[in-house]
DNA sequence: ACATAATTTAGATGTTTAGCTAAATTACGA
DNA sequence: TCGTAATTTAGCTAAACATCTAAATTATGT
């Protein structure tokens, strides 16, 4: 739990797992996002990794990283519990523009 | 936000928020709830002042901390809110001495 | 005014972090 | 096999962090 609230605790890392919401993207395409370089990049993604945040599938020279979704939902989950704070699923609306279209 | 997840990155400061969640404490009984030293807490204690999750009340020779929920709350909120997930109060089974009146 | 109690500040040390450039690794395609 | 692309590893620096002991601060009670 400390790791994933490290994690989070860097705006840049914050943005990528924003980023990832949205679809898996490869290690560079994330990197363009941002002014850093790409080591700096990937330290990020390590951090992330550690926290289980996200995952990377290697293909060929690009890896993919996607979200973890479920993990970042249980963290919050479990810390907010504590305070009395529930955490949930809501709106469906950040990811609106097109249907996903996502394998079988 | 940096601030927040920073601070909630370290055990002892998660601990110490929780404890303040029963009731506010000073600096002194606190600091016996942990093995390390005073001025280790205190440093802990500023940095959780510095993301604005607890405040102190100055009496006399003593610090009582308080926990400040509703910015714990908010920033939770807020996050969480960028991830599509909901966080709001839940069951009261955490502070159970009263029973809750539910508004609706 | 003094001793005591509660807390923080100062100053030191070792570890971790975020960033850089340069080099290594790995896979692909000609 | 050679060159190129994508990514990470290595090695560095500077700043931040967690921790300690010792000292300073502030208020209280006698």
């Amino acid at each position: 739990m400390s790791q994933v609230f490290k994690a989070l605790s860097d705006p840049s890392r914050r943005r990528v797992l924003q980023l990832l919401r949205e679809r898996p993207m490869t290690a560079g395409e994330l990197a363009d996002h941002f002014d850093v370089s790409k080591p700096t990049m990937s330290a990020h993604f390590a951090v992330l990794r550690e926290a289980d945040l996200v995952d990377g599938a290697k293909k060929g020279t690009t890896i993919t990283y996607h979200l973890k979704m479920s993990v970042l939902e249980e963290a919050l989950l479990d810390f907010a519990e504590t305070f009395g704070l529930q955490v949930k699923p809501a709106r469906r609306s950040a990811t609106p523009r097109r249907i996903a279209r996502r394998e079988v």
